[in-house]
DNA sequence: ATATTATAATTGACTAGTCAATGATTGATT
DNA sequence: AATCAATCATTGACTAGTCAATTATAATAT
């Protein structure tokens, strides 16, 4: 195989075990695993959302969605009610418990954040960001 | 939160998605998981190999290498034997059926990576591979 | 008004990883 | 030689996603 295939097979290899890794250094260190974390971020910032929004917003299968809310219902870190104005919609809202959390985990995610980018250069990172949107773009596009 | 730590953040969650997307798209374009591709072609190139190598190398949990490797087994992908000098250690090696199966999902792999960087040039593909090295690095140290 | 179609959420069965416990074998210590 | 510790593979129970089928509701067309 040629070298440069090689190379691209090997980053795809880098990106699996960089996410592995992270994500699980991200619950350790915070007490909450990155995706819950997102779901309850992005209540913060949208205030209420249905549930298909937010699959929207997070790109996940609905089917997760589901299960991550039921979980986080029980823990009381969110509310959810069916929308009066369409009754297929749950609508999904942050509690004051569930931004305590997100509070409380805080300056543990940057201390992670900055540890994991400590030897990178502004530029890189906006570099990085630049090259990590595009590879999103190109890989939503490979199918559907 | 800062933008910085926002903007990690927000890699993250796109380190993620891609992984997602590409494992998907790759699995339907060749007809094996970028896993299970990723073991053989490390066969190949390794030859016979036990499965604690293959896992130091592949980075991933035994138990899911034990499974992945019975699965390749029931399809005649690879031989296991235990190994006579050390009974422990089981040693496993690519049958021909399983070269064959690389080969036929080579040019659709090609084409796949080629789509996938399309927009990138030499340069951008190796800063990104360097960026990967250390990010592979940074979060392999975040715990043990 | 009724039948059809589309949308939203849920559930079940699946894949691919994790960790922890177990079993078998080997190596080291006394 | 017998015990004790370490190593390797396996298994079971778990998490987090996928897809496909189902249910309930809403919107549309006849």
């Amino acid at each position: 195989m040629d070298q440069s295939c090689e190379d691209v097979k090997n980053m795809m290899f880098m990106f699996k075990n960089i996410d592995r890794q992270v994500t699980q250094n991200f619950e350790k260190c915070t007490g909450i695993s990155l995706t819950r974390y997102e779901i309850l971020y992005t209540l913060l910032n949208s205030g209420q959302l249905s549930q298909i929004e937010l699959q929207k917003k997070l790109k996940i299968d609905q089917a997760a969605i589901t299960r991550h809310l039921k979980i986080l219902e029980e823990k009381n870190l969110v509310y959810r009610n069916r929308n009066k104005q369409n009754n297929r919609e749950v609508i999904v809202e942050i509690t004051n418990n569930g931004m305590a959390i997100l509070e409380n985990c805080d300056s543990n995610k940057t201390q992670f954040f900055d540890e994991l980018f400590h030897d990178f250069t502004t530029k890189e990172k906006q570099q990085l960001q630049m090259m990590l949107k595009k590879l999103m773009v190109n890989s939503g596009k490979q199918t559907g």
